[in-house]
DNA sequence: AAGATTACCTGAAGGC
DNA sequence: TGCCTTCAGGTAATCT
């Protein structure tokens, strides 16, 4: 499950590889993963050279550009099960949806689920399809991130999978970071002191950047763009554990649903809010 | 109007 | 060549 660590590993990677690039080709074998069609987008973007790309949560926007400068955008989402392969010898499964050419150097697109979407879009890095996403929460600024959270009265753990207040963290990294910050999922952030909303979004950083250094985490379906798995799952403390002891305090870590999703949490370590 | 639910998909796992 | 149900979760759309 791809969240912001895995993203931007992504990211680094189609930089590292394919910057100053020309697209020279693009090849669609399942047309739900583009928008719009594989024609349209061929018209925009073949002919044009990969220049930069940013990444807003788990939101990555490449930019193109053509000999005369005229700009095009692509964004991509991974969704659930979405991956980039750029590995020598790489031989597609049915489950590769898309395959762009880069002179020569095939950039796979492989999806099981069929979630993700690669759309081209006119407006840049901020473009209208993105106005309803929020900062990124690898660097929102606390003080914006509080004005944000501060009055909702939902779980946190529903704030802070809520990709219009801060963007990024997925099901995996809110149960890690909330168990950092002894925080209950359930908890609401307009209950709580604002020295422990400050303590949330200081783990959340925290995790996420720990995991960026280890290459993300897998669990069902991440592995970077050489095919190889990420080494953040031995460090996990709470997510894929319930019924097993808290590594902190030896309480047997708990599995409830919140916002519809698996929540694990330490009984002991996260006490309960009411 | 925020919060809850469902649709979109496939594969793994478990019960029988 | 076993069949069926449940679960996994990111986001948009649709409910209440």
């Amino acid at each position: 499950m791809p969240e912001l660590p895995e993203v931007e590993n992504v990211g680094r990677a189609l930089l590292a590889n394919l910057q100053g690039r020309r697209l020279t080709g693009l090849k669609v074998s399942f047309a739900g993963v583009l928008d719009p069609s594989a024609a349209a987008v061929r018209r925009r973007l073949v002919g044009a050279r990969l220049e930069g790309l940013h990444r807003r949560g788990k939101y990555l926007i490449l930019h193109f550009a053509h000999d005369d400068g005229r700009p095009a955008y692509l964004m991509l989402h991974l969704r659930m099960t979405g991956q980039i392969f750029i590995l020598d010898g790489y031989v597609p499964d049915k489950h590769v949806h898309l395959v762009m050419d880069f002179e020569g150097l095939p950039v796979h697109y492989r999806d099981i689920r069929k979630f993700g979407r690669l759309s081209l879009v006119e407006d840049g890095y901020e473009p209208a399809a993105m106005a309803h996403i929020g900062p990124d929460m690898l660097t929102v600024p606390a003080r914006q991130w509080l004005e944000r959270i501060v009055r909702r009265r939902g779980p946190i753990k529903a704030c802070l999978l809520d990709q219009g207040i801060a963007s990024g963290l997925g099901n995996i990294y809110v149960d890690e970071s909330l168990f950092l910050a002894r925080v209950h999922p359930l908890a609401r952030p307009c209950d709580l002191e604002e020295a422990e909303l400050r303590e949330v979004l200081r783990r959340a950083k925290q995790v996420l950047r720990l995991a960026l250094r280890h290459g993300g985490t897998t669990f069902m379906n991440f592995t970077n763009f050489q095919g190889k798995p990420g080494n953040f799952r031995r460090k996990l403390r709470v997510y894929g554990r319930a019924g097993q002891p808290c590594r902190d305090c030896g309480a047997s870590l708990e599995k409830i649903t919140v916002a519809g999703r698996g929540t694990v949490y330490c009984p002991r370590c996260q006490p309960d809010p009411s």
